[in-house]
DNA sequence: GTAATTATGTACCAGTCGGTACATAATGCA
DNA sequence: TGCATTATGTACCGACTGGTACATAATTAC
């Protein structure tokens, strides 16, 4: 079932990318449409006519790089069984991706909302940034909530406040990484990061009676 | 010895500060000169008189901010004698100043680190971010130092770590902020982030010979 | 007084912003 | 062969961007 009319010249696929990359490095204001469309290798009707108009595209774009993240973040938190290296994990990973020269500092996530105060910035880009960064913290909670049901971390442990406080370092290490922290220097942090998981010394003072450890 | 010429019928400190606030707000291309003369209650050409162009405006209520900033944390900073808790309020003083509803939210240089990577703004604005940003660093890594002359800290711990590492929390409270995220939820990761602070078990562990605590 | 100096408001500059009207080209279907 | 449908490039829209020319007003110095 081939559409009608004339096929379209460029891959919308692979177009959206490019949106995706210049929105992620200068956020929602600082990506022009223009510079869009040229790093597209298309017009500025097409453009249009095939994603609507700004605010459709860069919903799409951060709604494409929120699965991406997604589908990184789940596939670090899930592989370990036990959720303190998991989380380590996904500090470390953090720190690599954001360093990572081949692609724009930071995250698209921590950028887009630190300068979308502005009115210029539509309502629903707000939100969805708003959205996204939560959403992280919350894919982190329910590690930690299921390490605490199978008894890695004690029963007295304030999973939302744990997890807000470990996305709030991985939105750090993003204006870290923006603001050219050298990448050996941001890897130094993950040891101070991971001693906020609760010890076992806390373990011991903090239960009422001893909890017996079933994993590693 | 009153100045020769038409005196000028704005307060220039005043009119700076509303300046100071919009950059703040919006970072350094998100506010325009248009608006940021309006907000002065100045015609453009008098603010260009008076401060420069953009560029010199933006750097003159970066400066300010950093004097501001810079005042209240050595404040918090050198008040306490105990340095853990000296840290700890620094932290606290920081989520209490993001999530203020009276001022902008977050940080102005985190604002400004994270969406100054567009060709428009000018290297000297990148610049004075970036050493800002550090600046913020390398005084928590100052105080640190001191608490391990001190003997609050072990002598194996590495302050430069511990110092960005504290950091980076910080500007990740401002993009929590920025985001919206609730000011209690903040509050509560000051205990987990505090928790990276070398702990006696660690100062025992770590030192290959017992080290005599001489304060508190 | 007059000259020099500085500030002010209007009105404008070229360039860019997001977005589109319109004519043309390329396809599937009849 | 048309015809409907969709994509494309040119050329444009009004609004806004950072920045300024210029005439005028207000002050000090002489």
């Amino acid at each position: 079932m081939t559409p009608v009319g004339r096929p379209r010249e460029f891959d919308a696929d692979l177009a959206l990318d490019r949106a995706l990359d210049l929105f992620w490095r200068n956020g929602y204001e600082g990506a022009s449409i223009n510079e869009i469309a040229e790093a597209m290798g298309v017009s500025k009707p097409s453009l249009y006519a095939a994603f609507g108009d700004k605010e459709s595209l860069y919903l799409r774009a951060l709604a494409r790089y929120g699965e991406r993240q997604r589908s990184v973040h789940a596939r670090v938190l899930e592989a370990e069984p036990d959720a303190r290296r998991a989380v380590e994990l996904l500090v470390l990973s953090a720190v690599e991706a954001v360093a990572d020269p081949g692609k724009p500092g930071g995250c698209m996530v921590v950028t887009g909302t630190t300068s979308c105060e502005s009115p210029g910035v539509p309502e629903s880009v707000k939100h969805a940034l708003r959205e996204a960064l939560h959403g992280a913290g919350r894919a982190i909670e329910a590690r930690l909530a299921r390490a605490k049901r199978e008894g890695q971390l004690p029963a007295s442990t304030d999973v939302t406040a744990l997890a807000v406080y470990f996305n709030t370092v991985l939105a750090g290490l993003s204006v870290q990484a923006k603001g050219q922290q050298c990448a050996h220097l941001l890897r130094d942090i993950v040891a101070p990061t991971m001693r906020a998981w609760p010890t076992e010394v806390e373990l011991a003072r903090r239960a009422s009676k001893p909890r017996r450890r079933e994993n590693a």
